[in-house]
DNA sequence: TAGATTGTTAATCGATTAACAATC
DNA sequence: TAGATTGTTAATCGATTAACAATC
């Protein structure tokens, strides 16, 4: 059954890719699924995704398996898909405007309230609809508007106080692309993207790759 | 001792992040460092530390710690760092641009080289002294220029296609951008980076605070 | 030498997988 | 009812942490 014994970070992050999934399985017009037929899809043990599923509750049935239209909802809920969080971008560089475009996000519950950026020349720039604006305007915005998430794009070196200054106005969630670890003295959830880290593990794998292949040759 | 038993996904992950402690350090003017000092920067265990570097090789000294400038440039090549991959980004969009934009790239031992799109209005134009080029010609470009890894910013239905495409061509580190998990039948190493996941695993904790901000005040 | 700190083995913890009774 | 497949407990596996002898 659910309720609240505290559920392991390793099947959180499961949770998304369950969903891509289960959204993709929508689109074939599949209804029903099974956890094996799931497993061999995903390439993880069935077991793995009963014992991930039941965390939250039961969303099968014996003898049928999953319904996937329903098991999809389910997910979508416990991400808090339905909660529409309100979200600013910070930094209105190409990284910024990457994420602005980003339509998908929208549907999976984030829509997009403002753009900031220090360089006025960006300033009354549109993007899907949405201004950006000046950073000196940023109190003003949230204190007027909900913000539920930060995603900051900004320079390097400024990342710790554009946090901690959108932190003290009441900002709850960062989404960092600094490739640091951002640690703030605020009760803020912080969630780093560390594309350099991604791109060297695909490196340290590669260079193993190269050296596998010398040998063989050697 | 180094050599050649396994290295588990979980040790190689965290090298990177070692990798930016260090070169933390090492701007910071500190010489040596012992693993319960890291430990204590890092937020993990000094015992973590001294076995995930025992991977590799004894890079400490009894008594002493590791020296931060020899035990930086041993993760480095361990990560790749000196191999100087090159690379092309196919896709000029916003995301394409920004990844072409990081400068840290390069210090990673990431050159770009190239840059194609289907957009045949962006053909020419130059990111950082780097060419936008047709798609049309990157069989000719792949053919002539030993190409290591290719940044696929492609939108989500054409990823698939675009990366069996440079696969073909020898291409042998992919790391994609679209919300999906790249599978190709050919012999490839790919990095998946998943926005959005990441973007979801935020919604559940926030979603999750806010509910326990809820239950408090109830 | 004495103190510090590694390298490494052993113990613990947590996550994954296997098994199977419950039940649709 | 018989067959299928879940929910859940138990077994296994791997990763993290603790401990300490080796040694700088």
């Amino acid at each position: 059954m659910s309720s609240d014994k505290k559920i392991s970070i390793a099947v959180i992050k499961r949770l998304p890719r369950y969903y891509r999934y289960l959204s993709d399985l929508l689109n074939l017009g599949i209804t029903r699924i099974s956890s094996k037929e799931l497993s061999s899809r995903m390439g993880i043990t069935a077991s793995q995704i009963r014992q991930d599923l039941n965390c939250f509750g039961g969303f099968g049935q014996q003898g049928y398996g999953y319904n996937v239209e329903y098991l999809y909802q389910e997910i979508g809920r416990i991400l808090g898909v339905d909660e529409k969080f309100n979200v600013i971008i910070i930094g209105a560089g190409n990284m910024g405007q990457a994420l602005a475009n980003y339509t998908n996000f929208e549907k999976r519950g984030f829509k997009l309230i403002g753009i900031f950026d220090v360089n006025t020349d960006l300033v009354g720039k549109k993007i899907r609809d949405v201004e950006i604006m000046s950073m000196d305007d940023i109190e003003q915005f949230i204190s007027k508007n909900k913000v539920d998430i930060a995603m900051l794009c900004v320079p390097y070196e400024h990342t710790p106080a554009v946090a901690d200054r959108v932190a003290r106005l009441g900002v709850k969630g960062l989404w960092n692309f600094s490739p640091m670890d951002l640690k703030i003295p605020h009760d803020v959830i912080i969630e780093n993207v560390h594309l350099s880290d991604s791109l060297m593990v695909l490196g340290y794998k590669l260079a193993e790759k190269y050296r596998q292949e010398n040998c063989e040759e050697a």
